[in-house]
DNA sequence: GGCTCCATGTAAGGAGTTACATGATTCA
DNA sequence: TGAATCATGTAACTCCTTACATGGAGCC
């Protein structure tokens, strides 16, 4: 069976989280803005539900007094959490596909006023995301998982200012043609 | 008909480059390192059906030697492009999900030298594509195509200098642990 | 006459998402 | 007793990708 990065990911919460039920996944990653899939039944359900039947998963008898599963990893599940971090192909390190890079390219199929409103838009959106992002480091990071969390929130911000800084250099580039 | 990204940037290639075939698209969509989805055709011809049915694409009739459907835009299909860069909405600012930065969340799963030499790996995939990116850049931009190419180029470039300045502090944050 | 491009498609499947569906527990 | 939260799932759908399939045009 073939593991997807959602598969991966959710194996690694359980591992960093310490047993934990499905719901308790679904919970991290509605609240998490570190994870980039959408914390719906659907995607969460059959994914815990395949990685138990590939047993890289295993639970324990329902505990507490609300009836829930908690999960640990199994060695294999362990194993290719291990394989998954250090298996680096060149892809992985490639570019990714930013909505607002793609537009831009385009932005000339619109007039000097248009272009000019819409580039601002563009930076307005992703200073909203910058202080959105820079909330979130508030809180203090007590736990292990608080940190990790950090980290991530400081790679997505340091990616955010670059764009902020490119599409400054874009405005003028715009502007000299 | 609700376009997806892809196809608002399949209109968008056709309006840049003039009437263009689908093997055209196809074509560009193969050569450009700043387009993400798979130049395959069973990604290109159906959005192009879809395109033409919905009535944002018509062709002329075959023109050259070999039997190929020149696509241009009808004035919907011009409107939709406008009407795609003007939108902006809160989540087209946010941050992009990065492999490499929801790995570097989990790296303490690894020991110590492993994590070392995993992270070194994620700096040379990085440096590598930046590389890349940069090799693109060395190319003349002669036409209008090139110049919004490059736009591009230059926006990916941004965001790996700026993975790769984050991974340096991961680095030492780790180290300090 | 075979090789390489040009040119266009379809079929099946993968990976999530959205929306729907259900029930038990706790607390006000 | 009713609202909120805990808890778990499925069905249909979207959007794209991989792999398969076909044929003409130019060239050596």
């Amino acid at each position: 069976m073939k593991l997807t990065e959602l598969d991966h990911c959710v194996l690694a919460v359980i591992w960093r989280g310490g047993p934990t039920s499905a719901y308790g996944v679904r919970a991290h990653f509605a609240g998490s803005r570190t994870v980039s899939w959408s914390s719906s039944t659907g995607t969460i359900y059959p994914a815990i539900r395949r990685l138990r039947q590939a047993g890289l998963l295993k639970a324990a008898a329902p505990t507490g007094p609300r009836k829930s599963e908690l999960l640990r990893l199994t060695p294999k599940g362990r194993a290719a959490i291990d394989a998954w971090l250090t298996r680096v192909t060149p892809e992985l390190g490639s570019s990714i596909a930013d909505p607002i890079r793609t537009r831009v390219q385009f932005l000339t199929a619109l007039d000097g006023p248009a272009r000019k409103r819409v580039l601002e838009a563009y930076r307005a959106a992703t200073r909203a995301a910058i202080a959105r992002q820079k909330a979130s480091l508030l809180a203090p990071a007590t736990t292990e998982v608080d940190r990790s969390e950090r980290l991530g929130t400081l790679g997505a911000l340091a990616e955010l200012k670059a764009r902020l800084a490119w599409l400054d250099t874009v405005e003028r580039e715009l502007r000299e043609r």
